[in-house]
RNA sequence: CGGAGCGUAGCUCAGCCUGGUAGAGCACUUGCUUUGGGAGCAAGACGUCGCAGGUUCGAAUCCUGUCGCUCCGACCA
């Protein structure tokens, strides 16, 4: 391609809108352009970029013996609501309805409609296992797009999906894939690892993202240098120990605490309460149930940890005002000792609980005379506790929280902080941003029971199909591969995914001056041996054309000027390595060498 | 959806407080000079100041509404 022929708009200013770095390069290295907020048009650079991650992704899975399929990105609501997700996914569907009122829904990924195919295209454990995949434009109803490709409204996806007969075949595809990921990123030139990952509402039962460490991801991730533990922060556990009992009294004493509404506040003069013999009670309405969450004072609750073991589907913090209806207390004083009015006589604690189940009720919450309490395991024998009494002003102590609390469930409901032991090797958790790129989940029979997707086995027995499902963000991984990879001159591509691998600079660009008529003989040799080559045949100065040549920045630079050909030489310079002189009869090889190291930057 | 901020030339921004003929740098066009690290000089083109309404003799500027964008939070496959 010659320079002048294509389009490459170079900014020397990144737009004001643009606030990390990979986004402010996308944008002043020409390779895409806003057209909304979340929606990007991809200039010719940008797509070519695209187009090589694209391309690794399809030869790592067909390798891995993955089908390539396209599937529709219109998608009739009906399925949606026949695998559950019209609901639980909502938030994040596009819906659009048709001239007749018909809805659809822009597919935001394709379990039912893969699904469905495999319905009715699958009947015999003889077709199986089977792995599909495509690589469409995606789109999600994203309340807030944020840095560029990053979190877009629309974006390109890789999605497959694995069926097998079993779940022992299910494992194996599903490591088949994470072996692929593993190889596809390293491709990409980017360093990303593994990480155990919340499976959130796809659903399923074993799940791994692919995390890209950056300060600008929107992950944090727990890990362990020693033994190689690491877990999305939603996910991860830790090793500390539970709560040590002590000797305590007969039964919890209330005591004043005017104007004590904070953790923090009972920890000080003149209580001196250590948060860490607090009890934390939150109250959440999860699926329109009111539920009690117990956390230790010095924990925060993991609220992705929370759906996850109690399998509710939604669930939000409970407002001040439905709190006092069913407590009695406002946030402060709040606890799970006495959750029905105990303190109050019979006929009294009769007559408010139904006046509030009745308001309750009517705002269409439910269970109010059943309130489940959920507790983190790490209170578990914990006793010596102070906790909220219910009544604003006043707490509870000699609080032992088996013997004062009716606990439904304990779960570990905690988030892990950086320094705590892991859980495998006692060694201290480092916690670091990152951003997530792909995402593999072995999803066992839940679509396939509820779309159908049925085979015959060899006993003759009908039985669901196995499932696995398996996201790469490609738009996101270019992205992220900016991210990793960029100085203060611009980007720094790794040749695997560079838009052009080399760039020929002939620093003079008349049809028959010496640069020109060598730079295209140069273009034609390396074109032939299939490298990708730019020639900026632009007349501009040579600061202009170096300087753009290392903001978009081609991997290597050959560039071309009077005063090297005299000496019978010209310059070729890595991106980010020394520049070296080549006899020009060397030019051509020496590049060819270069552009071999596939996997280095 | 809550909180904050911003919408002026293709880009970065000034002007607004205190109303009075629309500005700068970069980019663009033409000419001359220059030619190994985002050139110099000269001339030129580019704007319904986001949109709508109001106040006023007069609005980029003040008021109201609205749309869009950004940030923080909530949310997130």
């Amino acid at each position: 391609m010659y320079w002048s022929k294509t389009l490459i708009p170079t900014l020397r200013e990144a737009p004001a809108d643009a606030e990390i770095v990979s986004h402010k390069l996308l944008l002043r290295a020409g390779l895409i352009r806003k057209l909304a907020g979340g929606v990007y048009t991809f200039l010719p650079l940008g797509l070519r970029a695209l187009r090589k991650v694209e391309q690794i992704i399809r030869e790592e899975m067909d390798r891995a013996g993955a089908n390539e399929v396209l599937m529709p990105a219109l998608q009739p609501k009906e399925i949606w609501e026949q695998s559950g997700r019209a609901e639980t996914a909502s938030n994040v569907l596009f819906k659009v309805k048709d001239s007749s009122n018909r809805e659809w829904f822009l597919s935001p990924t394709a379990e039912e409609v893969i699904t469905t195919l495999a319905a009715n295209e699958i009947n015999s454990y003889r077709q199986l296992p089977k792995n599909f995949y495509q690589v469409s434009l995606k789109f999600r109803d994203e309340i807030r797009p944020r840095f560029g490709l990053m979190r877009a409204k629309e974006f390109i996806m890789k999605d497959a999906y694995s069926f097998d007969t079993t779940d022992a075949g299910a494992m194996a595809s599903y490591q088949k894939m994470y072996a692929a990921y593993q190889r596809i990123f390293a491709r990409c030139g980017l360093q990303a690892f593994p990480v155990e990952a919340d499976t959130g509402v796809i659903g399923g039962s074993h799940s791994h993202e692919f995390m890209v460490p950056a300060e600008t991801g929107e992950n944090d991730v727990a890990y362990c240098e020693a033994c190689g533990y690491a877990a999305n922060i939603e996910k991860a556990t830790s090793g500390l120990p539970k709560t040590a009992a002590r000797e305590i009294g007969a039964a919890p004493e209330k005591f004043a605490t005017p104007g004590v509404v904070t953790i923090e506040a009972l920890s000080k003069d003149p209580y001196k309460v250590p948060a860490n013999r607090q009890i934390k009670t939150l109250v959440y309405i999860a699926d329109s149930q009111p539920i009690l969450i117990l956390i230790r004072g010095d924990d925060q609750l993991n609220e992705t940890k929370l759906l996850a073991k109690t399998g509710a589907v939604v669930a939000r913090p409970a407002t001040v005002d439905e709190i006092v209806l069913l407590l009695g207390a406002k946030p402060g004083s709040l606890g799970a000792v006495y959750i029905n009015f105990e303190r109050f006589p019979d006929d009294v604690r009769n007559s408010l609980f139904e006046a509030r189940k009745n308001i309750l009720e009517r705002d269409g919450i439910s269970g109010f005379e059943k309130i489940k309490v959920y507790a983190d395991e790490r209170l578990q024998g914990a006793n010596d506790m102070t906790t909220g009494a219910n009544e604003d002003g006043f707490h509870l102590k000699n609080v032992s929280i088996e013997r004062d609390i009716k606990v439904t469930a304990w779960f570990d409901l905690r988030t892990v902080s950086a320094g705590e032991p892991c859980a495998k090797c006692a060694q201290p958790l480092k916690i670091r941003r990152a951003i997530e790129v792909g995402h593999v989940f072995k999803l066992g029979t839940k679509y396939s029971e509820k779309l159908n997707a049925t085979f015959l086995a060899a006993d003759g027995s009908r039985q669901p199909c196995v499932m696995g499902c398996y996201g790469i963000g490609v738009t996101r991984t270019l992205q992220a591969v900016i991210e990793q990879g960029n100085d203060k001159d611009g980007i720094i591509w790794p040749l695997s995914v560079a838009p052009y691998q080399v760039c020929l600079t002939p620093l003079a660009v008349a049809p028959e001056s010496e640069p020109m008529k060598l730079a295209e003989k140069i273009y034609a040799e390396l074109t032939a041996q299939g490298v990708d080559v730019i020639l900026d045949d632009r007349d501009e100065r040579p600061g202009v054309k170096f300087k753009d040549s290392e903001l978009v920045g081609f991997p290597i630079r050959l560039a071309i000027g009077e005063k090297a050909l005299a000496k019978g030489e010209v310059e070729i310079k890595p991106r980010s390595g020394p520049v070296q002189f080549v006899k020009i009869a060397d030019a051509v090889s020496t590049v060819l060498a270069l552009v071999k190291t596939v996997y280095s930057r």
